[in-house]
DNA sequence: AAGCACATCAACCGCCAGGCG
DNA sequence: TCGCCTGGCGGTTGATGTGCT
């Protein structure tokens, strides 16, 4: 026996939502607020499980939403917090103000990644994929996007090196602008 | 123009943690 | 304390778009 489903999977639409059920959806929220989400498809009168009402409206159709091209900031923003934290997609999100934490996973997966390989960094370490690399000396034999990835790993040793004699994480050392605050609270607080 | 391969991203699935009776 | 319910998360899928031959 495998675990109850969420919902009436027999009484409930799957996939792409119609421009209707999108506004239903918005019409319902506006009114009554970000509510239970369980019971929130029968009072809004749409034929949807709970979980995919609360996914379309936070990925997609909430007003605070940035959309469109993350900024070559955003991008490094990204970066330095995946290094940080990890695939911990939610924890970055917070840190980016209108951008869900779906939409970050995607672009990582998606473009990100491959900058990273490109630069020679390991995507999941942050660290050189080549070891031979490591060897400062062969600078002067490396691509460009190599000797990037050098100049980051030996700066990955000095930060570290660095964190042991303050209290600052390698962000805040790299990225003082950068609030590692993780408490929670809602994005307008930020 | 057609067919294929690859890229993108919205949406789903299953798991887990925390709240509550 | 225990078990159920719900919301939230990360991983994955699949439909659609785009570019190339």
């Amino acid at each position: 026996m495998g675990r109850s489903p969420c919902c009436e999977k027999e009484h409930t639409n799957k996939g792409a939502w119609t421009k209707e059920e999108d506004e239903r959806l918005i019409k319902h929220i506006k009114q009554h607020g970000e509510g239970c989400w369980r019971s929130l498809p029968k009072a809004a009168g749409l034929l949807r499980c709970g979980k995919s009402c609360r996914l379309r409206w936070i990925n997609y159709l909430r007003p605070d939403l940035k959309r469109g091209n993350f900024t070559e900031e955003e991008d490094e923003l990204i970066i330095n917090l995946h290094s940080l934290l990890g695939n911990k997609w939610s924890l970055i999100a917070a840190r980016l103000p209108g951008r869900t934490d779906n939409e970050i996973k995607n672009y990582w997966n998606t473009h990100v990644k491959r900058k990273l390989i490109s630069r020679g960094i390991d995507p999941q370490t942050h660290r050189c994929l080549n070891a031979n690399n490591k060897n400062p000396r062969n600078v002067s034999m490396q691509t460009d996007d190599e000797t990037i990835a050098i100049r980051n790993d030996v700066g990955f040793k000095v930060i570290a090196a660095a964190e042991e004699y303050s209290n600052c994480s390698s962000v805040e050392f790299l990225h003082p602008q950068i609030n590692l605050d993780l408490s929670i609270r809602p994005p307008h607080l930020y």
